[in-house]
DNA sequence: TGTACATCAGTGAACGCGCGTTCACTGATGTAC
DNA sequence: TGTACATCAGTGAACGCGCGTTCACTGATGTAC
């Protein structure tokens, strides 16, 4: 039952959708093809009919992923400036995107076990990562360009590290501190 | 051929040496436990002897693990206040850590795959994440304890993110430029 | 202290299972005339 | 525009393999008298 061409390319873009869900929530290696394509509407038999390898879908979710993280989605059409950066840490750093690692950010749901894939994905993982840290950079007011970029990466590195870390922790409490008080630090970061 | 207690005693910490090197290493999903035990100089087999599950070996890692994250092992006979902090996290954020994930703090080889284990493993986790905060919280000076608690929080999940984006990054520069500005943050941190 | 027996750390084969991947097949879609 | 044929998206069974776990067995260690 052949399916036509457009058919096709809403299936490929299904089975990438269902695998980066899967994939943030529970994890690359823990996620098996045939539990994805199920997720997807498919028999695991057709995944071959899109994709080489599990690794050229990893691949492909790292690259398509980066867009559906908080800080980057929201990043169009807002306030520039302290306001805007305030905003973004705050809906990046927040309970929501915490209990739903499944539709956030990849880099906080998967860094370690990207850090550990091929060439390839990793390359799509540091595009990512600058994707993440341009956008912080944006609203920094005032300072030169190399400055800017800096401090962007270090708070990029504490809002990823915050995020992983306030879904580590047993303790809702600790881990609303967590968010917070790193939310705090992003943002003074760039003062 | 039974051994003597005293050698299973140190069969069972070699399995859980052996198992923390290989997680930090390789994730812990994805290292099986035939490769582990024979890394630990054993077959398979003798495996349930000493644990009674993965789960459960996961979880004695995750508690032995922490003490070896170079922050906390070096935190022990070293100079207070702001010199020792610069020193702990510059000993933390270096490049022989990212280097050696597999001698390295577990919070960022395994964080998101710790968020994902059960309820035992992330107590242990949580606190692992809360000694790494106390020996940042032991180098601020001049500041309230829960002031000093919350800058320490926000710094540890600096420097666990950018240890793990220091990793996953594929330049080289990049990489150095996460490490050596996410320091300079984490210390500013308790300014 | 010596002897007889129970214990149990470690071995290596085997268990069922799910993994990533392959393949023969179906039948609707796309193409050529 | 209609017809004949080639293509190929998706199905479902099957492949070999390694996974976590179990088990019968060995023989040195520990225990009881």
């Amino acid at each position: 039952m052949r399916k036509s061409r457009e058919e096709a390319t809403r299936t490929r873009e299904r089975i990438i959708a269902a695998a980066a869900e899967e994939f943030r929530e529970h994890g690359v290696v823990a996620t098996g093809l045939a539990d994805l394509m199920k997720a997807a509407g498919l028999t695991h038999g057709g995944f071959y009919k899109h994709f080489a390898s599990k690794d050229e879908l990893v691949r492909e979710v790292t690259a398509a992923t980066i867009d559906q993280s908080p800080l980057i989605r929201q990043a169009g059409g807002k306030r520039p400036g302290r306001k805007g950066l305030v905003d973004a840490v705050a809906t990046y750093l927040s309970p929501e995107h915490r209990d739903n690692p499944g539709q956030g950010c990849a880099l906080a749901a998967l860094g370690p076990e990207l850090a550990r894939a091929d060439a390839r994905t990793r390359a799509e993982a540091t595009d990512g990562f600058l994707k993440f840290v341009n956008v912080l950079a944006e609203h920094a007011e005032g300072l030169r360009p190399d400055d800017a970029r800096k401090r962007a990466i270090a708070a990029a590195a504490t809002m990823i590290g915050a995020m992983t870390m306030a879904r580590m922790v047993k303790d809702p409490e600790l881990s609303n501190t967590i968010l917070k008080s790193s939310a705090g630090l992003a943002v003074r970061c760039f003062e």
